[in-house]
DNA sequence: CGGGTTATTGATGGTGTTCAAGGGGTGTGG
DNA sequence: CCACACCCCTTGAACACCATCAATAACCCG
């Protein structure tokens, strides 16, 4: 299917998919495209790597940008490049001919795409608000890895790390109820931003709503659901383009609210 | 809680929790344990290896056998060793302190446990049928793996291809009805099983009902009626520790039965 | 302001869970 | 060798949670 000539689509779910409108930055126009300047130099795989390997990886690096609610690239697509996200919020998400659609994550700067190093990707990569990344030819960057044994141990560590996260995120699926689901994304979405941005009692959400349901195995209605009594009960505060988390000692109940 | 007074379960769920009496092998005294005659030898991470690098790794081997239905690490455990399953299958699970229960894999023969090679193990892993494994010391497993990159890439390569299983596995947690979850259990399960042992009708279960249940988030109810409408359907035909599959076009169609 | 998208809320129903009872296999001890 | 206990699995009936269907509200951007 052409991904180009659907502008209404059935259901306002696949909202994403405009063709993949990448630019490429290629001199100092605007794009800080010094690793020494990089916000995520100490969080991204680059960590791995001294001063003299940095230039090495630099010299194979191009910087691109993505604009909100344009594809980076899709599931099953020729993995030509892989990714080091240095700003911005991604989707990433595996599709079911049939409409249904599982998110598998969400990408912040320092996260790295296409981890594998195989031939195509196995999930599709929506930008979900402007983003902007490192951006390498995989073969070359197979090649550089192959001598980095520092790099390779690095994306390996990274790799059990997503590993170990898809495990806990089987058990959300598998054996959580709604509510325990939306308190559980809560608290891990605010994790994770603590970690890049320090805390906040404001939790920015750039995912919609069906995108937050697609990732927690529910339906929009719901998350809609949970969020209002959550809302109902004081737990949270709902503000444009997220929450504010007001009870956090709650949410963490809500989290493990026993089945039965 | 200590983990071996504990006779009858308040569920039967989980039946497993034994302690985990390992019996390692010496000498030749039945065990095989050449990597020469190993029968997973190109399966594993081994195969990384050559002849010289195989014999380092076979230095700092223990083999090991655990009795079906006893535990070979837990949850949360110290991770002292990794382990490469030699023969057998193990079932690999996190827990909720309220008893629910999420299967996150089973184990086979060429399988790597503890690929992280982190601290601890974040999942734990039960022997369902006789189990032998290679065991390596964790920090000397390690310290081998930083003076070969061809045993690191492996590594990665596996923990690769388990993060995107576990992705796939996501879809079927978060999207898929009961019956397609397992319609697709079993055609998985045959695939994996025929890699190993060749194609073959019979499809051997090593796991109970329970165990299925906890991997594709469903009751043992449902599953067991799933199973008997497959059977009523003549797609499958149950034989004592398996299935025999009938119809497998029919089980691919179950697998892809669209929703609404 | 108007069109379109996204979010909320309500009413209803279905899929899978829960609760309960019975069947079938296996191992053990009389 | 049978009786019994103990699992594990199966089957049935009732219920609950979440999905579905539908309408409205809020929002954004033109």
């Amino acid at each position: 299917m052409s991904p180009a000539d659907m502008t209404t689509q059935e259901s306002g779910r696949k909202a994403l998919d405009l063709p993949g409108t990448i630019q490429l930055c290629g001199s100092p126009d605007g794009c800080e495209s010094l690793c020494d300047k990089c916000q995520v130099r100490l969080l991204a795989v680059c960590a791995a790597l001294d001063e003299d390997e940095l230039k090495e990886l630099e010299a194979i690096a191009e910087h691109c940008v993505v604009g909100a609610r344009h594809t980076l690239f899709q599931e099953g697509d020729a993995a030509r490049h892989v990714y080091s996200v240095t700003s911005g919020t991604l989707r990433l998400q595996r599709d079911i001919d049939d409409g249904r659609r599982q998110v598998v994550g969400f990408a912040l700067p320092g996260d790295f795409l296409g981890l594998s190093l195989e031939s195509s990707f196995g999930f599709g990569a929506d930008a979900l608000t402007p983003v902007t990344a490192c951006r390498f030819e995989r073969t070359r960057f197979t090649e550089l890895v192959a001598r980095k044994p520092e790099l390779q141990r690095k994306l390996h560590q990274t790799a059990s790390r997503k590993l170990a996260f898809a495990e806990d995120h089987m058990v959300v699926l598998g054996r959580r109820k709604a509510e325990e689901r939306v308190a559980i994304f809560l608290l891990r979405w605010s994790e994770r931003l603590q970690v890049l941005r320090g805390p906040s009692p404001t939790l920015p959400l750039p995912m919609g709503r069906q995108d937050i349901a697609d990732y927690l195995g529910l339906t929009i209605e719901t998350v809609s659901r949970t969020i209002s009594r959550f809302t109902r009960d004081r737990i949270i505060l709902v503000v444009p383009d997220g929450v504010r988390v007001l009870d956090r000692s709650k949410l963490i109940q809500s989290a493990n609210a026993t089945h039965s």
